[in-house]
DNA sequence: CGTGTTATTGCAAAAAGTTGCAATAAGGAG
DNA sequence: CTCCTTATTGCAACTTTTTGCAATAACACG
């Protein structure tokens, strides 16, 4: 069960609590790995924490993305799907067929820099999505 | 009320007809230069045309951003706002207190390339929202 | 271990966004 | 100008997401 790593302190010492529902949610997130709606995180966690709701799995996804524990990332048609936080990275997805593939952060990083110096903005987010027509939906449509 | 330029030819010629709705949220976009959430964009569209609905506007947006007519932007929350489409930019948000910034898409163009010839992906959208956190919000939090 | 504080949850209701479908009307053809 | 095809709309029902609030339960402390 401890699969997941220990989150509790890194909660309490922020004044957050670990609760049953932030546990199941994680675990799903964990084991998951993709991407996941808030309805999917919704249908698994139900298995392994009887009587969780649906609000508590918005503001449980919405509360661990704030503090970094899962990372939101945008579909495309307005809405969000979460993942586990683990190393970096962006994606390009198709309009077309929806398919997705990987971008290294180390890309993005000579733009980040000047993003930064230029604006003086400090980037935070490091999951942006990228759209296109991947190489099959160049062709046949 | 041609203040908008005559969208009606460029939409004709794929198939699809102008519409007094369209027109007036069309309108709409184009007179507030900035992005408009849905409700935004139905409650200024509805004074200009009477009996407009709410499905209409969300299918009509979407509809023009389809169409390169008007762009989607993710506002960070998951929702979308949309705006007239102009020239390429992109935008920077500061997490902390909402504040907004453009960047030129120039300053993207040589990641877009690389993106593109590393995927075989083809880049069609171009209106990325980063996000971070304001100078002001990096002292003051 | 109890006890108290208060972060967190579930519930119910509201708001926002989506969908199916029949009625309407844009606009090409004659 | 009238007719016909069919893209588009409004309506009503539905699904998803958000919100307020009272009840619950983490967990710090003694
Ligand atoms: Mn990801
Ligand atoms: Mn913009
Ligand atoms: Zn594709
Ligand atoms: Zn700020």
């Amino acid at each position: 069960m401890t699969c997941s790593a220990d989150y509790a302190p890194e909660l309490r010492s922020r004044g957050y609590r670990m609760t049953p529902q932030r546990l199941a949610i994680l675990h799903v997130l964990h084991h998951s790995g993709k991407h996941l709606t808030p309805a999917q995180v919704y249908q698994k966690a139900s298995r392994e924490l009887d009587g969780l709701t649906e609000p508590t799995v918005y503001r449980t996804l919405e509360f661990l993305a704030e503090n970094g524990l899962a990372r939101p990332a945008h579909m495309g048609n307005g809405h969000l799907a979460y993942e586990i936080a683990r190393h970096k990275h962006h994606h390009l997805k198709c309009r077309n067929c929806g398919n997705e593939m990987e971008v290294q952060h180390s890309l993005l990083e000579k733009l980040y820099r000047q993003l930064e110096s230029a604006s003086g903005y400090q980037l935070t987010d490091s999951h942006v999505t990228f759209f296109g027509l991947c190489p099959d939906c160049q062709r046949g449509e």
